[in-house]
DNA sequence: TGTACTTTAGGAACGTGTTCCGGAACATGT
DNA sequence: ACATGTTCCGGAACACGTTCCTAAAGTACA
């Protein structure tokens, strides 16, 4: 039984509060659900197994988060809390590459970020410590010329191609993780040369290059095209 | 209770098998996973309604289908199969552009088949019908001067883009459709102006400008770059 | 007819996230 | 001292996806 203390409140200081105080609070929700995942990986986060970790009743974690998927997405704010802010260069441009990089980054090394990308709404509920991102991306739309409504379809765009990028990279290594190597993309009907005879002529390359971490050159390409597309006449 | 019928197998056809004769099959599964969904929406597409709707223990679906996720996209597999299969222009790059528009399509108008998105290595369980979008795709790119290596790269940069804009774009409106209209994307902690300036400048300018469907536009910008790209000499 | 073998069916049970609701624990008023 | 109001805790219970294991329902051969 790990993680056992007293739960009373040792001081009463008088909060001016009437009720019952409380046990428990949500920054020891977080920093114990940090612990579960530093310590036994992030699979092992149940909201049983983090009640236990804090000596507590599993349901009254739900009076200080609003469901798992909340947690999950604090959990990363935190995360993105501790990222080193980047120098940010000059160029509008390069500034928009770094920014969504620095984010991209953030979120590949951390996998279980995946998780929370798919909670509903995420960017909307994304903390201080990653609206500078956002900020950032925006204003060097804008500076490149954008007009505002431009550099929200710019962040957009990035902000797709990342999530998609995380997503699906991540569920392809859980994946490989667990079939083994037997990973060929395509691994389980085998193509028709006769009705798909590009895929069946590339094959074996499509996983070598799968592996292949492309997202900073499409990034750019993203950024390039969208910001000349800007700059276009109507 | 609806859907319960004789689950006997009414003709004994000496089928040469031994054992006992099943008296469930995949496509009977599915078919009914359809009509419920039809009816009462994907959500109430519980492996114990499926199964109550084919009138039929519970456990036993997963003698034919290896889980939910697989039998989901197995369900989208049927419904990219009954897509009209979309004239091809002859340029290459329209090609693409055509193949990944009806992909994308083809996926949001069906809000829950974002829920196979997520699915572990989603791409490799495509059935036939949708390995001609892969293959128009990665032909197109040959087509238009790539490698194969480089056409991998961009089918793997389109469908990830597809991917990200289809999943974000499902959650924010499952999102809005739950909270109200109370959804200006950074609604819950007010920005501030001194540290997000454009972000508060943009204001309510986001969520209408996140309504826009740019995706045609975006992806052949996203095209037009990786082909751009590709033809450059090293 | 009966025994062996083979394949499918499905109930019991587990672990998960989550909701409900009764009661505990406090401050305040009488 | 007691009642009242208020806040928080947490066990019971639910629906979910899923696994295990035993029984059922056949065929094949004696």
């Amino acid at each position: 039984m790990p993680g056992q203390r007293d739960r009373r409140q040792p001081a009463p200081t008088p909060t001016g509060r009437t009720g019952r105080p409380r046990s428990t609070s949500r920054a020891e929700i977080l920093a114990a659900a940090r612990r579960v995942i530093d310590e036994d990986g992030w699979e092992t986060l149940t909201v049983r197994r983090l009640a236990a970790e804090i000596g507590v009743g599993t349901t009254t974690l739900y009076h200080h988060v609003h469901n798992k998927d909340d947690l999950v997405v604090e959990l990363v704010n935190q995360h993105l809390d501790q990222l080193a802010r980047p120098e940010l260069p000059d160029d509008p441009r390069e500034r928009i590459v770094v920014a969504a990089t620095t984010m991209h980054d953030a979120l590949t090394n951390w996998p279980w970020a995946a998780e929370a990308l798919t909670a509903d709404g995420f960017i909307g509920r994304l903390g201080d410590s990653a609206l500078w991102i956002v900020e950032t991306i925006v204003a060097g739309a804008v500076d490149a010329g954008c007009t505002q409504g431009q550099a929200v379809d710019v962040f957009r765009s990035i902000w797709y191609y990342t999530v998609g990028e995380v997503l699906v990279r991540a569920r392809s290594d859980r994946r490989r993780a667990q079939v083994g190597s037997a990973d060929t993309a395509f691994g389980l009907h085998r193509l028709d040369p006769s009705r798909q005879p590009q895929l069946a002529a590339i094959g074996d390359l499509w996983p070598e290059r799968s592996a292949l971490d492309l997202y900073p050159q499409v990034l750019r390409i993203i950024v390039d095209g969208l910001l000349a597309e800007a700059a276009r006449p109507a």
